[in-house]
RNA sequence: UGCCUGAUAGUAUAACGGUAGUACGACAGACUCUGACUCUGUUUGUCUUGGUUCGAAUCCAGGUCAGGCAACCA
């Protein structure tokens, strides 16, 4: 282990700021999700970056709920934010919300005022709009700009005693209306919403801006690296002008780039519309990049972190592919997941020279990849059912599967061999013939036959059925959000395919909600949270790779 | 057309003035009682033009392209 890994840039900004003794080398960061929608992939990437470096240099991380403005939020997603955060296996030092810190806020704001570097301002929405000018032309004041501090003192007391109606002032940091950062020409810091809140109850009918709480929320805190997404770059100047002029904590803000992943999108706005639209059934539909839709998929909260370590973090725009975030689940599900058979498209296979009575009790190996994982018993009899798509009445030279007059394996079984089949009146197969060697019996293979192919099965008369859940990517193309129109016209319509009647191996009907498993050469799976042993459910975590059927795609 | 970011294989990410490397993907092969896994090999890259330097992905200047910013959202 003696590779070096190199550091990132926000690695490299706090182990310089250690070594400069900047806070007496003290890390402590922050998790700051508004609770007002469930979290993303894109937020783990945030969490695990707080989380990990913090960690790393002996730090600590808080989680604190942004929560300013009532109207948005709500406590449902206060609960799944935590449960995400947990899942993925972060515990923070401390749960704090924005809204404790009203009162101190609220001075705050006095104490600009105070200094006549704030005022309120009874312009509406749209004079002050107009008043900021434009990027290239300057903002002009507005007639409240010169009110006295007394008076202004007066106002802002009033409007906290709630004396005047949504949207009647505004409270306005009095910066720069000339500058060419438009976030500079006096932003307002404090808006009038008699809403209740879900935490702070009915104790304000006026609330902060973001700008003039999540920075004052770090100094509070005594945050020491502040890490948000690029779009946060333009407020940097008035975050540290706030702290400049409150003479408060120096927290410092750092800006990385956010997340986004191939075929899919990744704004809370979006997803918002999938779930009201009911394009998917949920937060957690498992073709959403949300944490819970990812959970209920069957990703595991590692295979999550290590995509987000593998992705890495820095300032350019990026459009991850979802491949990597596939592989990631693959790596560890190989390791971890026990192998079963299942049979998805079933058709009838009958060994015409296996007794017709007889039932066999096979052994299988659960996962070569785990010795500790033992084996299981499986009933093998004369009638069984295999994939459709592993016979071929026609088959290609490279079809290493089963065909009139082609041998196979058959998983933890025997070698069999195609002979005859039946078809209905549609053409379609109905059922296969084949006879099979006595002697080829899996761990026992005396026949002397090497065959190419070995395929799933099920008995026929002892598999239970299953209903699986086939999920595809939500968009039929890369980067939706780069497409002209309407992002969700892109949405691939084939992306959940339902099985309702698959054959499994009679001992899945008591796998737990939550377990993993892989579906031999169909895929790893999990059992959805709401299977029961009487309607057992799974869904497709990831596919196998499939050689063949690239194979297959090129001719 | 103001300000702010950024630009290294298909996608990401290293190299911090000294051999452009890694992962995923793709392609080819080996192995295989999963056409999986594993293993081997191949392919493809420093946005551009100048400058500084013995030497530039790296430093400087100009350009090009991409993204962000003018919510009583965060």
């Amino acid at each position: 282990m003696s590779e070096e890994k190199s550091l990132n840039f926000l690695e490299q900004i706090v182990e310089e700021d250690i070594a400069n003794g900047v806070n007496d080398g003290r890390v402590l960061t922050r998790f700051p999700p508004e609770p007002n929608g469930y979290l993303h992939i894109g937020h783990a990437k945030s969490i695990c970056l707080n989380f990990e470096l913090a960690k790393k240099y002996n730090g600590q991380t808080n989680l604190r709920f942004d929560d300013t403005n009532p109207v948005k939020e709500d406590i449902e997603y206060v609960d799944s934010i935590k449960q995400d955060i947990q899942w993925l296996g972060f515990q923070w030092a401390q749960e704090l919300h924005t809204s404790d810190y009203f009162e101190q806020i609220y001075e705050f704001a006095v104490q600009l005022i105070k200094k006549d570097l704030a005022y309120v301002d009874d312009s509406s929405a749209d004079e002050i709009a107009v008043s900021k000018g434009t990027p290239t032309t300057p903002g002009t004041p507005t007639p409240y700009r010169s009110r006295s501090i007394d008076e202004n003192l007066d106002l802002f007391l009033r409007m906290r005693n709630g004396e005047f109606k949504d949207g009647e002032k505004v409270l306005r940091a009095k910066v720069d209306l000339a500058s060419p950062n438009m976030h500079m020409r006096d932003p307002i810091i404090y808006r009038i919403k008699h809403a209740h809140h879900h935490r702070a109850g009915d104790k304000w009918c006026i609330y902060p801006m973001y700008d003039f709480a999540h920075g004052q929320s770090d100094s509070i805190e005594k945050i020491t690296h502040s890490f948000c997404t690029l779009e946060f770059i333009p407020h940097r100047p008035l975050y540290n002008w706030f702290i400049e002029q409150l003479g408060i904590f120096p927290s410092h803000q750092y800006e990385f780039s956010r997340l986004n992943l191939t075929y899919t999108v990744m704004s809370k706005r979006k997803l918002l519309q999938l779930v009201q639209g009911k394009f998917v059934s949920g937060w957690d539909d498992p073709r959403m990049p949300t944490i819970s839709g990812l959970r209920r998929r069957g990703y595991t909260p590692a295979s999550i972190r290590t995509f987000c370590e593998r992705i890495g973090v820095q300032k350019r725009d990026n459009l991850i592919d979802v491949s990597l975030l596939e592989f990631c689940i693959r790596e560890e599900l190989n390791k971890t997941a026990n192998r079963v058979m299942a049979v998805l498209d079933p058709v009838k296979l009958v060994i015409t020279n296996y007794p017709a009575d007889q039932v066999e009790e096979l052994s299988a190996e659960n996962n070569q990849e785990d010795p500790e994982a033992g084996r299981r018993m499986l009933p093998f009899s004369r009638t069984l059912y295999i994939e459709r798509e592993d016979f071929m009445e026609n088959p290609p030279k490279k079809f290493f599967r089963l065909g009139p007059g082609l041998a196979v394996r058959l998983k933890n079984a025997y070698i069999i061999k195609g002979e005859s089949f039946d078809k209905d009146e549609n053409g379609e197969i109905t059922t296969i013939y084949c006879t099979y060697l006595p002697e080829s019996k899996s761990g026992g293979d005396n026949s002397g036959l090497t065959v190419k192919g070995t395929i799933h099965w099920v008995s026929a008369a002892h598999a239970a059925t299953a209903e699986i859940r086939l999920y595809d990517r939500l968009f039929n193309v890369e980067n939706p959000d780069g497409e002209e129109g309407d992002f969700k016209s892109y949405i691939n319509p084939d992306s959940l395919q339902i099985i309702p009647n698959a054959f499994i191996e009679p001992g899945l009907v008591n796998a737990k909600p939550g377990e993993r498993l892989q579906f031999l050469r169909k895929g790893y799976f999990s059992v959805d949270t709401d299977s029961t042993p009487e309607k057992p459910i799974f869904n497709r975590t990831v596919t196998l790779k499939d050689a063949w059927a690239k194979e297959v795609k090129k001719n």
